[in-house]
DNA sequence: TGGAGACTCAAACGTATGTTTCATACGCTT
DNA sequence: AAGCGTATGAAACATACGTTTGAGTCTCCA
């Protein structure tokens, strides 16, 4: 860590780990210029102060964000090929080890605890990813495709989405209960595969003329 | 609040309040007896201190949700009956306005972020949940029904639980995504209607013999 | 009535943390 | 070489917090 140089950089890295590792509050400033190498002051120096520190933090987290889904907002295909596309990234995203995954953590804080930063992130990340999979998913129930606001189509966008962060938001939880399961290294594919191939029946199953909001629950099949 | 009486209940009231708002960490002493109406000092004479206080306020979550979710727990019935009910039981939990409903908060926020009693919460609490929803699942993927260690069935469990609870890890999420979407009064019926029948028929599209790790993944139907 | 134990209260203590201060070293321009 | 703006370093400052202390108050029983 040759001194003089991007001190900078260095802090808003060790910063992004610490507040992923502990929250922006049990976050301490001291251990993150400990872990850049940086003294005590450069924050206020480089950054005014903690609040600060995170914004910076969140907006390059945003950044590596956008340029890492542009492959997946892009592409064409069917939608069931665009849906695999969509959940492979998205666990990709959530269990990318090694390098910088902590932006990935950071953003789930951040939904389960939000701070003043929140607002714009839902409007800048999470609102176009969620308009593509209401796209991809409107798709699945056609023809012909019902309108993004159906209720169905947000549902099942829902659905998608919540299999998806389970496995993130909960991983102590399954690392309590099935120990080992989330250590297998074909983890990824594994998980695609299930819920690619769970959504896309689940979807099918709605496109049945039946109205959601029966009431009577459990028709169905059974 | 007359003086004198149960101060120890209403500390632990109000300390699940804050612990459920803030988190152990940002949650402090003063708040809790603040709103307890009680002094400083009561915690340490009556708990010990901040950490026993927040093991107490622990158990006493997990005995309301033990009792809560006896009658769901010894139900019988066809698997979808029992998968509705699991469903319904789990969502009305989560979003149970009013009274204590910050028992569920706390267990959110363990998950996401365990503290020295998260082990003990998993076992006691989780771990028969999630079997009884195995061998609903495995009734269903049936007949013949597979072994509970089945990935199919691990798989499609945490299916089921992802889309249950990414409604209210995520709320904050939906809230400004979607405004005004968590407010309908009938939420949990359309929530309960909408994930049982979507895995309903994801966890039939699982019936077929297909080996669920194929490695190839996404073959099946498109 | 009197005293002992249970409980409450206001105040203070020690520590961890965000922030500030001021002195020092480096790079660049004149 | 002198001077100035930028960056770094060690130490101190102010505050918020968990915890402790010691006195005061109430209840109950002998």
């Amino acid at each position: 860590m040759e001194p003089h140089v991007e001190t900078e950089q260095r802090i808003l890295n060790a910063a992004g780990e610490v507040f992923a590792e502990r929250g922006f509050r049990d976050a301490t400033v001291r251990e993150i210029c400990a872990r850049a190498g940086a003294n005590l002051a450069a924050i206020n120096y480089h950054f005014g102060d903690k609040a600060a520190l995170y914004g910076r933090v969140l907006d390059q987290a945003r950044c590596w964000s956008d340029e890492h889904d542009r492959p997946i907002l892009d592409a064409a295909g069917t939608p069931q090929d665009r849906l695999e596309l969509f959940i492979r990234g998205m666990l990709n995203k959530l269990f990318d080890k090694g390098r910088p995954s902590w932006h990935t953590r950071l953003m789930s804080r951040e939904m389960v605890e939000p701070t003043a930063a929140f607002d714009g992130l839902v409007d800048c990340t999470i609102r176009p990813k969620f308009d593509l999979l209401r796209g991809i998913v409107a798709d699945l129930l056609g023809p012909p495709a019902p309108d993004p606001e159906d209720d169905r189509v947000i549902l099942s966008a829902a659905s998608v989405i919540g299999q998806c962060l389970h496995h993130h938001h909960c991983r102590h939880v399954t690392h309590r209960l099935l120990p080992g399961a989330l250590d297998a290294p074909d983890l990824i594919p594994k998980l695609t595969d299930h819920i690619l191939r769970f959504s896309l029946a689940g979807i099918a199953g709605l496109r049945q003329p039946g109205t959601t909001g029966a009431g009577r629950a459990a028709g169905g099949d059974r």
